[in-house]
DNA sequence: GCCAACGTTGGC
DNA sequence: GCCAACGTTGGC
């Protein structure tokens, strides 16, 4: 089982967005990047747990606990020239971009905010959202920087 | 394959 | 709105 943290801005989709989705689920399109693709495509498991992050806001940070309810499957927003994610050069044959299903496990009590995180880097061990220049909206974490982050709330 | 230009991300 | 960082694109 993996561990992760999803970014996403709430003027788009938040924390209260998710809450009031049917079952509380969301599928994570609109990814175009590489590296998350492979991670969403290759890395994502089904019972997985993620760290639910605002980014792009007034408070960055933690919001709420996700775990994955359906592994890597291809992304239809790429086939799609009517939306905003469309690519033209996908191939529905051989698709380019993949989503995971996500299921909101409760949100955090209170948030965890990215100041709070920065403030407590040096236990959290470099975990790769801290890290100078990050720029991946999803970032594998480890089962001690897990605990570690969880034990702020 | 190099690398400059450009676009995007995201904290501040 | 600024700007650092970094991914992507495309000419050569």
């Amino acid at each position: 089982m993996n561990y992760w943290l999803m970014k996403s801005e709430p003027s788009v989709f938040g924390i209260a967005d998710f809450a009031r989705a049917p079952k509380r689920r969301t599928c994570w399109d609109g990814v175009r990047n590489y590296q998350v693709r492979n991670m969403l495509r290759d890395d994502f498991a089904i019972g997985d747990q993620a760290f639910f992050y605002h980014s792009s806001c007034e408070q960055p940070g933690i919001y709420g606990i996700v775990k994955v309810v359906r592994a890597g499957y291809p992304d239809p927003t790429a086939f799609d020239p009517t939306h905003d994610h469309f690519d033209p050069k996908s191939d529905p044959a051989t698709p380019t971009w993949f989503m995971v299903d996500v299921e909101l496990v409760r949100p955090l009590k209170q948030p965890i905010t990215l100041e709070r995180l920065k403030a407590n880097a040096h236990k959290l061990s470099e975990m790769l959202i801290l890290r100078r220049g990050n720029r991946l909206s999803i970032t594998p974490v480890s089962a001690a920087q897990w605990k570690k982050t969880l034990a702020l709330e």
